[in-house]
DNA sequence: TTGTAGGCGTTATCAA
DNA sequence: TTGATAACGCCTACAA
C-alpha cells in the first residue's frame, strides 16, 4: 500500500498507468473507460479497470484528448461588457448550462468596439473554441459571419439581421406590449419614449414594438414623441428626456427601452422639478438587480436572464455534438414588474405636466 | 495563386504545411516562429519562414502546445458568484490582465457552497489550469489547500489565514479610517457598525479595522454597538439594522461594511420612520455600479475593483512562468466617495435619534 | 474480446 | 545552422 505504480512522470496518472496496474492494454483502458465502448469489453474488465482508474484518480488529459478529437469543450462567449449588469446573470446561465454538459466557457468583452471585437474573435478561432455565444453584436455585423465562418454560433439577447445563427431572445414584443398596456390602463394617453441603439435588435425591436402597440392601443403621437439613445446608458438616458422636454410637446409617461436609459431619465426629470411618478411615470426593461431599491423602485419588464443563458449553452452544445447544424430559435417569456415609478393619471396632472415641461424651454 | 498547397486536412494550417512550403523541416519551422530560438537560424530563412506563416495565416493549435508542454495557458477563476454587482469589474480586470499575456480566464461560481467549491476545483484541476485566482475563499478553509496543492493560486479581494498564496487586498484598514474619520468631522460620536460574516477576510478585516479605529479616535461604545450580517446582502442588512434599533442605544451613524448591507440598512431605517442622513448617517463600502444613484447616493468607500483584477491576472502570470514561486502580496489604496448619506450632526439631533430609535421596542 | 500501430501538432534532444 | 526522431496522452482502425 505503499509507493503505488508510479506514475509515468510527476504529473497524473494517465491510461497507460492504469494499464500497466491491471496488466493490459492502454487501448483496452480506453474503451473500458468509454460508456460507448465499454459495451464491447468482458464486465468483469470493465469493472476491474474502472474500479483501478478511479483509485488512481485517473482524469483524461484534456490536451491529449482536443488533439486527437479536434474539440476543445471550449465555447467563446463574447459581450459588449461584463460589468454592465444586465450581463452577469446571462454569463452565470451559460456557465451553468455548459457545465453541465461537461464545456467550459471562455469570455471577452468587445467594449462595442469592432476592432476589438475581431481580435477577440480571431484569439477565440486560434484557441479551438467548439463554438460561439454572441451577446453583443450589431444587428447588420457583415464582419462577424466571416469570423465565424465554419463554427457553430448561437446569439442571446441580441440578433443579427440575416445570419445562420442560432438565437435566444426575450419576447420584446410583449414586452413593451404590456407596459404599454398597462400605462393606458392607468389613463396615459400622451406617451413618449426613448429607444435604445437601432443599431443593437434590442434597441430596434423594442422600439418597432412600441410603434406597433402604440398604434393598436391607439395612442400613439404624431409625430412621435421619440428621443434615440445612443447608447444604453443612464447619461443617454438623462439627455433624452432633455430631448423630449425641450419639444416643449406634452406627456405624462415614458417608456424607456431599458432600465439604465429609466435611471437617466428620471434624474432629468427630478432635474426639472418633475416628479416620478407624482408628474410622469416611467418604466424600463430588464429588472437589473438593485431597481427595486431606487426611489422610486422602477416599474420594469423582467426578463429572464439566467435562462436565456441556459438556453444559449444547451443549444450551442447541440449545434457543436449534432451536426448537421440546424439554426434554432428560442424566445423567453417576460413579464411586467410594477413598482412605484408608475402611477394613475389624476385629474389635472396632464395639465401640470404640460406647464411644467413647457417652462424647459 | 490558385489552390495553394493544401493543408494536411480541411482545417487549419500545421507547421507542417509551411514547413513543405518552404521547402525545409517542421523543426526549423517550428524554431523561426519561436522568438527565443530563432536567434539560432539564419535570419533570411527565418524571414521567409515567418511570412510563409503569416500569409497562410498560421496559427499554433494550442491541444498540441499544451500536449507537449504541459501549459494550458488557462487560468482557473473561483468566485462566490458572478451575478454580484461586486466581482464583474474584477473579473474584467482579470481578463484583460491574462490577454495581454495570452492566457484565459475560465470562471466558475461557488454560491458560497463548500461542496460546489471543491467540485469546481477539481474540475479546474482535470481541466489543466496552469493557475488559480480564488475570490471566494473562506478566511480558514482547510480544504482549500489540499485541493490546490501543486499549483500556483493567487486570492483577489480575500486572504485566508495561512496559505502560500499571493494576495490583492484592497487597503481595509485605511477604508474603515477614512470612513470613521469622515464622520467624526462631521460631529457623529456614537457610531454603530454593521460587520459582515467573520468567516470572510473582508468582513473579519473590516470590523477589525471599525474597533481599532474608533478605539483610536475615542469614539468607542462599550459594549460596542455592532451587528454582525451573516452574507453580504440587502436583506441582511436591514436585519442588523433592526437588532441595532431594537437595542434602544442610541448611535448617529452607521458603518456598514458594504454597499449592500448598507442599502438594507438604509432600506430598514426608513420603515422605522428614520431618515437618512437627516436622522442618521449611514457608509458603505465598494462603491459599486449604481449606489450612486439611490437616494440618498451612498457616501461610500471606493476601491479598485477593476485595478484588482489587473494585479491578481499580472501575480498569477507570474508564479506560473517564474518558478519558484514566491508569494507576493499587494494591497490596493482606496478613497472615500461622500455623497448624500453622511450628513453633519445638528444640534439635538442626537436627542432625535434616541427618541425615534427607543420607541422601537 | 483484446492487442497493435499510427497519428493528432508541437517541442525537445540528438546528430549531422 | 538545420534535419531526423521521439514523445506528450489519447483515440481508433485494423488485426488477431
Amino acid at each position: 500500500m505503499k509507493a503505488r505504480a508510479r506514475k509515468s512522470r510527476g504529473g497524473r496518472p494517465t491510461l497507460k498507468d492504469i494499464a500497466r496496474k491491471v496488466g493490459v492494454h492502454v487501448s483496452t483502458v480506453s474503451r473500458a473507460l468509454d460508456v460507448q465502448t465499454s459495451a464491447r469489453l468482458a464486465p468483469k474488465l470493465v469493472e476491474k479497470i474502472r474500479r483501478a482508474a478511479l483509485r488512481s484518480g485517473y482524469k483524461p488529459n484534456p490536451a491529449a484528448r482536443a488533439l486527437k478529437t479536434r474539440k476543445s469543450r471550449t465555447i467563446g462567449v463574447v459581450i459588449p461588457d461584463i460589468a454592465d449588469p444586465a450581463f452577469p446573470p446571462i454569463i452565470r446561465g451559460i456557465e451553468d448550462g455548459l457545465a453541465r454538459n461537461d464545456y467550459v466557457a471562455i469570455v471577452a468583452s468587445t467594449d462595442g468596439n469592432p476592432w476589438r471585437q475581431q481580435r477577440i474573435l480571431e484569439a477565440m478561432r486560434a484557441r479551438g473554441v467548439d463554438g460561439l455565444i454572441l451577446a453583443g453584436v450589431l444587428r447588420t455585423d457583415a464582419m462577424v459571419s466571416k469570423l465565424t465562418a465554419g463554427i457553430p454560433v448561437t446569439t442571446v439577447i441580441r440578433q443579427t439581421d440575416a445570419s445562420p445563427f442560432s438565437t435566444v431572445l426575450h419576447d420584446e414584443d410583449g414586452g413593451i406590449r404590456l407596459a404599454l398596456a398597462h400605462l393606458v390602463s392607468l389613463g396615459h394617453r400622451s406617451i413618449a419614449t426613448i429607444a435604445g441603439p437601432q443599431s443593437f435588435s434590442t434597441g430596434y425591436n423594442r422600439h418597432a414594438a412600441f410603434n406597433r402597440h402604440a398604434e393598436l392601443l391607439g395612442v400613439r403621437s404624431d409625430p412621435p414623441l421619440t428621443a434615440f439613445a445612443r447608447a444604453f446608458n443612464e447619461a443617454e438616458g438623462e439627455r433624452c428626456a432633455e430631448e423630449l422636454l425641450v419639444t416643449g410637446r406634452p406627456f405624462t409617461a415614458i417608456i424607456c427601452a431599458n432600465d439604465r436609459l429609466a435611471i437617466g431619465a428620471i434624474a432629468a426629470l427630478r432635474r426639472h422639478s418633475l416628479r416620478c411618478p407624482e408628474d410622469i411615470s416611467v418604466t424600463g426593461f430588464n429588472d437589473m438587480p438593485l431597481v427595486d431599491r431606487l426611489s422610486p423602485a422602477l416599474t420594469t419588464v423582467r426578463v429572464q436572464h439566467f435562462q436565456a443563458g441556459i438556453e444559449a449553452a444547451e443549444i450551442i452544445v447541440d449545434m457543436v455534438e449534432k451536426n448537421p447544424v440546424e439554426p434554432r430559435h428560442t424566445i423567453l417569456p417576460v413579464e411586467l414588474v410594477v413598482r412605484e415609478s408608475t402611477r394613475r393619471l389624476s385629474h389635472g396632472r396632464m395639465q401640470r405636466a404640460e406647464n411644467l415641461s413647457s417652462r424647459v424651454e
